[in-house]
DNA sequence: AATGGGGCTTCCAGTAACTGGAAGCTCAAG
DNA sequence: CTTGAGCTTCCAGTTACTGGAAGCCCCATT
């Protein structure tokens, strides 16, 4: 298989492959002109990283999944490990946004939004605690 | 003010404020021996770029409300606009981490996390769909 | 006066994970 | 034989900083 096709079945653009490449993620062969040569095992490779990017594993996650993943002797409590420690990191990101969208929605709600130079927003991140809250 | 007391006085880091030197942010005056001469302006666009940061604000969006905010003739509408923009970017993520958080629950649920290699959350990646979900 | 220790300066490089673009080779079709 | 798509490499840019090195500057102490 040459990278279009790979890149058309996996779902990860061509350039991505190629990156994935360099750092070391998959190891495609060459055919005689160059090309990559991507073998079913490397399509498998491919699509298990677009899944667990889609997750929003980290690229190092994604090498300790993958080597996991390669390892028949591997114990599935590093796979869990790995796992509960993103979704707490996701966790922590998700309160993080909320956080921020309670405040900004707040602010947005304040501001009549006209022509007029008077504003809420501007107004609280001028440090104008009076403001809102 | 020199910038270890600017720095102090915003809670940004020197290093920080240095960089939105750079890129146009702030624009200090200068001591005859080189040293940045920060005026107390200054410190308040800073606090206010710290602030802005902190709700996550992009720079060229920080960059925008700076401008809004040092002009008397603005409309509020434009201020408003920029900031439901940020908001409902922040709603997507939120919902994007969401749905991430969910599938990575389930797995990470249904993983024993022992000794033994058979692992759901590997078999989810690998593409074998009758998993979970 | 010399010295020592911060604080300040600039510049270079690196981070995460790609993405765009240029220059150039290869292959299949007409 | 030419054309155009697909492939190659390499370089640069993205976001928003952050770390580090080399080297002034200033103040206090000896």
């Amino acid at each position: 298989m040459n990278i279009g096709e790979v890149a058309e079945r996996s779902g990860i653009p061509p350039k991505t492959i190629r990156y994935y490449e360099d750092i070391g993620l998959v190891r495609p062969q060459r055919s005689g002109n160059g090309y990559r040569a991507f073998r079913e095992t490397d399509l498998h490779k491919l699509a298990f990283l677009g899944r667990a990017r889609a997750l929003g594993f980290s690229i190092e996650d994604c090498r300790n999944l993958l080597s996991l993943y390669e390892d028949e002797t591997r114990e599935s409590a590093q796979v869990k490990t790995i796992a509960e420690e993103h979704l707490s990191a996701i966790d922590d990101k998700i309160a993080q946004l909320q956080e921020m969208r309670e405040t900004l929605s707040h602010l947005v709600e304040a501001c009549h939004g006209d022509h007029r130079p008077d504003c809420p927003i501007l107004k609280d991140l001028s440090g104008d605690a009076e403001s809102i809250r």
